[in-house]
RNA sequence: GCCCCCGUAGCUCAGCUGGAUAGAGCGCCAGACUUCUAAUCUGUUGGUCGCAGGUUCGAAUCCUGCCGGGGGCGCCA
C-alpha cells in the first residue's frame, strides 16, 4: 500500500461519510489528502492531518471528525489500524501484506518505477550553463551542468518532451576581446587591456596558428578575424568535450551570432514594435519593460545602431517559442538575477505569460575557498577552478553528486583540498555502496541458484513483516512522490537527499535481516521474499542515481 | 537607497511546500565482522531554528520590521 493508495482510501472514506450524510463538506471531498511518514515511529506507518484541515469546513471539532473517519478507514483493505492522536491526527498502520506487495510492483516496473505523466504532452526547453565561449567552463558553470542536466532527466522521467539547450554568446565585445587576446598571444605581445590571459589563451592561439599558419601575415584586422572565427570554434569544441566528459550532452548548441546574421533579431524587434511596445528616445530604441513590471524601460538598440545584449535574448526567446516550446526554462546564476525582471517583461511584451512560457530559475553562486578563506577567482592570478580541475580532483560522480545535492538557494563553497580529502565519506559513496551491496546479494543469489519470485511465481508479501523491512518498503514507496516534487519544484536535490535516506534504511535492513540462506540452509519463502525486496531496492537506487547522472556501480 | 538568496547542533546541510518531542552526515566518545561487501551498523554527546512582533487550533516554514552574510541594480556582455 503506497501513500497514494492510502490517500485514495482516505478520500473514499470521506466520500462514504458524506454520502451517508454523517459529514457535510461544502466544497466537496478533496481529490487528494496529505499522507506523510511521521518522524516518530510510535505515530504509526503513515499519518494524515485531513481531520484538522477539514474540521472548520465540516463544522465539527477535529477530533470528532477524526473519530468518524477512523471508523470507516479502519475497515479499508490493507489498513491494519487507525488511531486518533493529538489535536486530530490519524495515525495509520498498514498491513504487512499490503505494504510488501510493492516490492513486486517495483520490480515489474523496473527502470520506469518513479516515472509519471505529470508533464505529458509538454515541450520543455531547458537552457543551462550557457557559459561564455571565451574560456573553459569554471566551477560557476559546473553547478548548472550538474543541476540542469539532472532536472532535464527528472522532467523527461515525468513525461515531458525535454530539449537541453546551450546558448553560445559568440557575438559582441567580449568575443572581440577574446580574439584580440589570441592575436596578441600569437604575436608574443602582452595580454591587451580587458583581455583574457590564462594559459588556455596561449594554447588556443598556438592551435589557431597550427591550422592557419599564415594568419600573422595578414593585416591586423583580418588576422583578428581569423583568430576569432577559428579560436571560438576551438573553444566550443573544448567546452563541448568537457561537458560530454561530465556526462552532459546538449540537444542544441545555439549560436547567438546566428540570430544577428539571420535577421532574427531584427524580426523580433519589429514584432515588438508592431505590438506598440517600443519607442525611440535619445537616438536609441527602447522596450517598454516597465509597463510589464520591470523597474524601468530597457534599451534594445543602442544609439550607435548596434543591438544591446538583450536584443539577442529577445530573438532567442521568440525562436524557442516558434520551435514549439510551451515552457522555456533558463537557469542562471545569482549574478544574473537582475535580468529576471526585464526577461519576464520581455516575455509579456510578446503577449506571453511569464512564469509559464518563460521561467527563470536563479541559483546561488559557487565560491572557491582555500584554507577556509574565500579566494577571488582571477584568470590572471591562476586561481580559476575549471570543471576539468574539479573532475580531475574528485571524479565525475562525486562532482555531480556533490553539486546536485544542495538546494540551488544556497551558496556552495568549494575547498578543493577538503573536497578531495572527503572523497571517502562523500554521501555519493554511501548511496553507491548501497547499490553495490544490493548487486552483490543478487549475484550471490544467482550463484546459489535462488530466484526471486515475480518472474518465477508469486510470493507472500506478508512475510516482509520485520520493522526494518517495513521502513525500507515505505522509503521505496516515497520515490514517485519525490521525483514528482523534484520536477514540480525544479529541485533535483530532493532526489539526492531521498537516496541518502533510503540508503540508510537499506543499510539498517541489511544489518538485521539476513537475505540469503547460510551454510546448508534450504531457501525459504522468506529468503525469496527478501530477495525480491533487494531487487526492488536496487531498482530504486539505479533509477535515482540515473536521474542525477551518477553511475550505479555493480561493485565497489 | 531598491531588489533577490541565505542565517537551523562545533562544522556542512536537510526539513515532505503550516503539523505532533526540529533531523542527517561529518567531528567527539564507546561498541559490533569465522556468516550475503565494515565505503556498514549500534549507542552517547550536542539546538533561545539570527532578533522582535503578527497571522491561527498549531510557525523553522506564511506576513512586517530590524541585525548579519552573499549577489544584483549600465545605451557592459
Amino acid at each position: 500500500m503506497t501513500p497514494e493508495q492510502l490517500s485514495d482510501a482516505i478520500v473514499a472514506a470521506l466520500t462514504a461519510l458524506t454520502d451517508a450524510g454523517s459529514l457535510t463538506l461544502p466544497d466537496g471531498v478533496p481529490a487528494r489528502v496529505v499522507v506523510e511518514r511521521p518522524k516518530v515511529r510510535e505515530h504509526g506507518d503513515y499519518a494524515t492531518n485531513v481531520a484538522l484541515q477539514l474540521a472548520k469546513k465540516a463544522g465539527l471539532p477535529p477530533r470528532e471528525l477524526a473519530t468518524l473517519l477512523a471508523e470507516v478507514l479502519g475497515q479499508a483493505d490493507g489498513v491494519a489500524s487507525v488511531e486518533i492522536a493529538g489535536p486530530g491526527f490519524l495515525n495509520i498502520r498498514v498491513e504487512a501484506g499490503a505494504q510488501g506487495a510493492l516490492a513486486a510492483q517495483i520490480v515489474a516496473a523496473g527502470s520506469s518505477y518513479g516515472s509519471s505523466n505529470l508533464f505529458a504532452g509538454e515541450k520543455v526547453n531547458l537552457e543551462f550553463v550557457s557559459a561564455n565561449p571565451t574560456g573553459p567552463i569554471h566551477i560557476g558553470g559546473v553547478r548548472w551542468a550538474a543541476v540542469g542536466d539532472a532536472l532535464g532527466r527528472i522532467f523527461s522521467f515525468s513525461g515531458a518532451d525535454v530539449t537541453r539547450e546551450y546558448y553560445f554568446n559568440d557575438h559582441g565585445a567580449q568575443i572581440d576581446r577574446f580574439a584580440r587576446s589570441l592575436l596578441a598571444s600569437a604575436k608574443g605581445e602582452p595580454t591587451p587591456e580587458d583581455g583574457y590571459g590564462g594559459q588556455y589563451i596561449v594554447e588556443i592561439a598556438q592551435a589557431v596558428l597550427a591550422k592557419e599558419p599564415d594568419a600573422l601575415d595578414l593585416p591586423d584586422d583580418e588576422a583578428q578575424e581569423v583568430f576569432r572565427a577559428v579560436g571560438v570554434n576551438l573553444m566550443f569544441d573544448e567546452i563541448k568535450k568537457s561537458l560530454h566528459d561530465f556526462g552532459v550532452d546538449f540537444d542544441v548548441y545555439f549560436h547567438e551570432n546566428n540570430l544577428h546574421e539571420s535577421g532574427a533579431v531584427k524580426r523580433a524587434i519589429e514584432r515588438l514594435t508592431e505590438m506598440g511596445n517600443t519607442y525611440e528616445e535619445d537616438g536609441a530604441l527602447w522596450l517598454r519593460t516597465e509597463k510589464f513590471g520591470d523597474d524601468k524601460d530597457r534599451v534594445i538598440v543602442k544609439s550607435d545602431g548596434k543591438g544591446a545584449y538583450i536584443s539577442g535574448d529577445l530573438a532567442y526567446y521568440l525562436d524557442k517559442r516558434e520551435r514549439g516550446f510551451d515552457r522555456c526554462l533558463i537557469m542562471l546564476g545569482a549574478d544574473h538575477h537582475g535580468y529576471v525582471g526585464r526577461m519576464n517583461a520581455m516575455c509579456a511584451a510578446f503577449g506571453d505569460q511569464p512564469g509559464v512560457n518563460l521561467e527563470i530559475l536563479i541559483g546561488q553562486m559557487v565560491n572557491l575557498l582555500r584554507d577556509g578563506e574565500p579566494l577571488r577567482m582571477s584568470k590572471r592570478a591562476g586561481t580559476v577552478l575549471t570543471q576539468d580541475d574539479l573532475v580531475d580532483a574528485i571524479g565525475v560522480d562525486a562532482s555531480r553528486y556533490a553539486l546536485a545535492r544542495y538546494t540551488t538557494d544556497t551558496t556552495i563553497d568549494i575547498d578543493l583540498e577538503l573536497w578531495a580529502r572527503q572523497t571517502s565519506d562523500n554521501p555519493v559513496f554511501y548511496v553507491q555502496y548501497a547499490h553495490a551491496r544490493l548487486a552483490s546479494i543478487l549475484r550471490n543469489a544467482k550463484d546459489l541458484g535462488i530466484e526471486a519470485p515475480g518472474e518465477a511465481g508469486g510470493f507472500d508479501p506478508s512475510l516482509l513483516s520485520h520493522e526494518k523491512e517495513g521502513e525500507l518498503l515505505r522509503a521505496l514507496a516515497e520515490f514517485p512522490r519525490v521525483v514528482a516534487a523534484a520536477a514540480q519544484l525544479r529541485e533535483p536535490h530532493r532526489v539526492a537527499r531521498y537516496l541518502e535516506d533510503t540508503a540508510s534504511a537499506f543499510h539498517k535492513f541489511y544489518d538485521l535481516c539476513r537475505v540469503l540462506p547460510q551454510g546448508d540452509e534450504e531457501p525459504t519463502d522468506l529468503h525469496r521474499a527478501r530477495l525480491l525486496l533487494v531487487a526492488a531496492t536496487k531498482t530504486v537506487f539505479a533509477n535515482g542515481l540515473r536521474l542525477l547522472g551518477v553511475s550505479a556501480p555493480e561493485r565497489m
